[in-house]
RNA sequence: GGGCGAUUGGCUCAGUUGGUUAGAGCAUCUGCCUUACAAGCAGAGGGUCAUAGGUUCGAGUCCUAUAUCGCCCACCA
């Protein structure tokens, strides 16, 4: 029998090695149908957070409700390397024990990375133990595993044979801190402090100058022109002529380009192709030289004469000062202005000239376009509002760089030797080749995650089964990242979507809104509220809270209202455990109205559940079983049942009912619902794979629902004007009809009595039923007002219906069976109101 | 500049192709230790659904503006 009081430590302890030894997660059933989903594989730079706790969740209870479904389900798991991310991280711990990355050496880094790695990998697995998720760990993958790494030779050698990988020298953003190049979506843009500091350059043989307003002087030692709007009236004679750079003295040309704007600060812009994106577009028009004045570290170089060696900070603020003394500066304007950080480091990118690896894009997004206009190859988002999102960056977005100066990571399959290059999967044969030091973004593997993982390049069984997924879920803040790219390269290898649909949640927020981070120490760990409440109250509350594609404010109050709602659970099933002992078969033939009616209750919340969770609107999921089992099984039913508990049809309900309700709750709720479930007497192998609840037409009673929803009504009517007329347990009361649940509930007994009686008389009623309740007591104004009150609702209601029906319109426009409703309603409401005035 | 989302009782959120008395949890008030559960039970109060128009027999829901908050993308010499 299970404890008087609910304990989910009790509960999960110990219960998923035995999930683990059962093999129930293991997919490769062929004579079921195959549902695929691969989980977004977390970075190997710390612990899960709760974004991972409810991504994972809403993942684990798809799979749960597909596996029960009578699905061979595949739920592959795996972690990520996170190039970038993890060296920063082991970079920072070697830091602390004084080792330098350079002086220990590409290898010896790797073994600390991969130290890294197993140490988190080991901690992530406790915590998807802790989850409870049903991940198939036969499966599982790392992004930086054998397989991958010949997936990802595959796919860059084949994208360089057809061009659509390049190496180039652009300006790419440029991390200082890590010294590696980074994507566009890398960086993070902030709006900052910093100023406009206006600059005289003179132009050459004169005494006049051009006033030009930059916010990065210490790159003027990079100026190869300045530029003025060719149409500019004040300017245009300039243009040919030259300007004397400030500090360096050399002689630059005024150019004309479109690119100045006149009605932008002075409408003359300092040209420095080597270090700014719109610059280099410039320099290329105007075939200007590209001079890069910083070092890779973000320190001046021998461009930038006694400044050399300085912070490029220190250098702005040196050179600023000297630039005061010399007059060159006019003056300083204090602005704000977002400037772009390095997603990991923090850092401030700098643009930068440099040789980098790049995806050509525009071919390869344009197919993903193209082919989310095919409704039956699409990835379908959920919600749909978010395809937007990949379309629109589909339709506009730069090339990729791929190349990172970074160790951690898929290693450039390209070899030099002199001028040549050879991109292959081995190193070329011959002296004098090295390989490019450099490796991949971690992106570029996690985007061929989905069919990589199961072995593609080769056409391996698992890829032939299970590939293209189901769906993925992930966050929307990373549907550029990954979903995108994901999509691209799926169609590009495969001719196939990665997944057929995308379930797209929200962020986690705190109770204010605001994002967690360390920072602001607002984060939750969610492994906390596991100790505290349990990981099923955790992922009910996670999933259930909001709408698909919305975000969650965290609210450790909602969360223990959801151990409270399992607590529910647990003594309802000790009800009805403590009342079944003796069932040896469910027999549902022989029935009271009240087993009819929780079985009608059940089967529509059964069609209510399942065509939710189809949907994957778990929100709605919550709505329909909370109120089923808290206000139908528990606050009704179960306090029905105890006055037919002896009989097979109630106890046989009871234990339909439950079976039913904890099969519902399980995907949620693993824990708790397969611990209960052991303890019934009737049942399935396992709750994991024991066939979900199906809607069943012959358990809707349409007379016995009526009748008991109306014997409720009653009960609560009555309760209501005991309650209201502050009416003392010694009355006595008249009833129109002989109900034994209405007896039994109210305790009517030695309460009834068959004449009139000429004291006070309080009226309760329902369409059928109808009650006096005689009590000694005086007739206050508060319960003359009480009754005015409700003849007045009444009235007023009464009053609208008419209205309503006189509308010829309503009437002629409206679907019949509303109309007739309607005149229903208004009918009963009369008889009330002469009820009431009798 | 372009796009998206939100605005519903004190708080956090639902609200299914428009259907007429807008729901829940928490909080509040009242009464109960009734043998599944006081982490509970039985009741109660509390919302002109951001604002202004419009479509419709009928609008929280659809359309057009506006406001406030938040997010994304682009630009920012």
């Amino acid at each position: 029998m299970l404890e008087k009081k609910y304990n989910h430590l009790e509960v999960e302890k110990g219960v998923y090695d035995n999930w683990l030894e059962s093999h129930y997660f293991e997919c490769g059933d062929t004579s079921k149908k195959p549902y695929a989903i691969v989980i977004p594989p977390p970075n190997v730079t710390g612990k899960l957070h709760l974004g991972h706790a409810w991504d994972t969740a809403l993942q684990d209870i798809i799979i749960r409700f597909k596996r029960m479904q009578g699905y061979d389900t595949l739920w592959l798991p795996g972690m990520d390397h996170a190039a970038i991310a993890t060296e920063a991280k082991v970079v920072h711990r070697l830091k602390e024990k004084g080792i330098n990355k350079y002086e220990l050496g590409r290898e010896e880094f790797l073994k600390e990375c991969f130290k890294w790695t197993d140490e988190h990998k080991d901690i992530i697995h406790k915590q998807w133990a802790k989850l409870g998720l049903s991940v198939d760990l036969t499966k599982e993958r790392f992004t930086l595993d054998e397989g991958l790494e010949k997936a990802v030779k595959y796919v860059f050698v084949n994208l360089y044979n057809k061009g659509l990988i390049y190496q180039g020298e652009k300006i790419i953003n440029w991390d200082p801190v890590a010294k590696t190049a980074l994507s566009n979506e890398e960086v993070i843009y902030k709006d900052v402090k910093g100023a406009f500091y206006h600059l005289k350059y003179f132009i050459e043989g004169t005494t006049d100058f051009l006033e030009v307003a930059t916010t990065r002087p210490e790159t003027l030692f990079g100026d190869t022109a300045v530029a003025v709007n060719p149409e500019d009236e004040r300017y245009k004679d300039l243009i040919g002529k030259n300007v004397i750079l400030p500090v360096v003295g050399k002689l630059i040309p005024i150019i004309g380009d479109e690119h100045a704007d006149p009605e932008f600060g002075t409408g003359v812009v300092k040209i420095t192709p080597a270090h700014d994106p719109n610059d280099y577009e410039v320099g290329l028009r105007h075939n200007l030289e590209r001079i890069k004045v910083l070092n890779e570290d973000g320190t001046m170089n021998e461009y930038a004469g006694k400044y050399e060696g300085m912070d490029r900070f220190a250098a702005r603020e040196a050179l600023v000062k000297d630039l005061e003394k010399e007059g060159i500066l006019i003056k300083i304007e204090e602005i704000t202005h977002s400037v772009g950080h390095s997603e990991r480091t923090d850092a401030m990118v700098e643009p930068y000239l440099s040789k980098q690896w790049f995806v050509k894009m525009d071919e390869l997004s344009k197919r993903v376009v193209e082919n989310q206009k095919n409704k039956d190859t699409k990835v379908n988002f959920i919600p749909p509002r978010f395809e937007k999102i990949m379309n629109n960056w589909m339709s506009d977005c730069h090339d990729w760089c791929i190349s990172r100066q970074l160790w951690w990571g898929h290693r450039i399959p390209a070899w030099y030797k002199d001028d040549e290059v050879y991109v292959g999967y081995d190193a070329p044969t011959g002296e004098g080749w090295h390989q490019d030091e450099d490796v991949l973004d971690t992106w570029f593997s996690s985007a061929l995650w989905p069919f990589a993982t199961m072995g593609w390049p080769d056409e391996t069984d698992l890829y032939k089964r299970y590939f293209p997924t189901d769906v993925l879920v992930t966050g929307y803040d990373i549907i550029f990242f990954w979903v995108c790219r994901m999509t691209f390269e799926s169609l590009e290898f495969t001719d196939q979507r990665p997944f057929e649909k995308c379930l797209i949640h929200g962020l986690i927020r705190d109770k204010l809104g605001r994002k967690m981070s360390k920072s602001l120490g607002n984060g939750v760990d969610p492994m906390d509220m596991i100790e505290t409440y349990g990981a099923d109250a955790l992922r009910y509350y996670l999933t259930t809270s909001t709408a698909p594609g919305m975000d969650l404010r965290f609210d450790e109050e909602k969360l223990k209202s959801t151990w409270n709602f399992i607590n529910k659970l647990w003594n309802a099933s000790r009800f009805v455990l403590m009342n079944i002992e003796s069932v040896k078969e469910v027999d549902l033939t022989n029935l009271q109205k009240h087993d009819e009616w929780i079985l009608t209750k059940l089967n529509q919340t059964i069609k209510d559940v399942t065509k939710a969770m189809e949907k994957f609107e778990f929100n709605n999921v919550n709505t329909a079983i909370y109120s089923f089992i808290w206000n139908d099984f528990c606050d009704n039913y179960i306090e029905m049942a105890k006055f037919s508990i002896d009989t097979v049809g109630t106890k046989s309900t009871l234990l339909y009912t439950l079976t039913c309700i904890l099969k519902m709750l399980h995907p949620f709720m693993p824990y708790v619902t397969s611990v209960i479930y052991d303890y019934l007497p009737i049942k399935e192998e396992n709750i994991m794979i024991s066939s979900y609840p199906v809607y069943d037409k012959k358990q809707i009673f349409p007379d016995s629902e009526i009748e008991v929803d109306e014997i409720i009504e009653f009960i609560k009517n009555f309760r209501t004007t005991i309650k209201e007329n502050n009416i003392l347990p010694s009355y006595e009361v008249k009833l129109n009809f002989n109900e034994i649940l209405v007896n039994k509930i109210l305790k009517l007994e030695g309460k009834i009595i068959n004449e009139d009686k000429d004291i006070t008389a309080f009226k309760v009623n329902t369409k059928n039923y109808e009650a006096i309740i005689y009590y000694e007591k005086e007739i206050t104004e508060d319960d003359l007002r009480l009754k005015e009150k409700q003849i007045n609702e009444l009235k007023v209601s009464i009053e609208k219906r008419e209205n309503l029906l006189n509308n010829a319109n309503f009437v002629s426009k409206a679907p019949k069976d509303l109309v007739e409703k309607e005149k229903q309603k208004l009918a009963d409401e009369k008889e009330e109101l002469n009820k009431l005035l009798s």
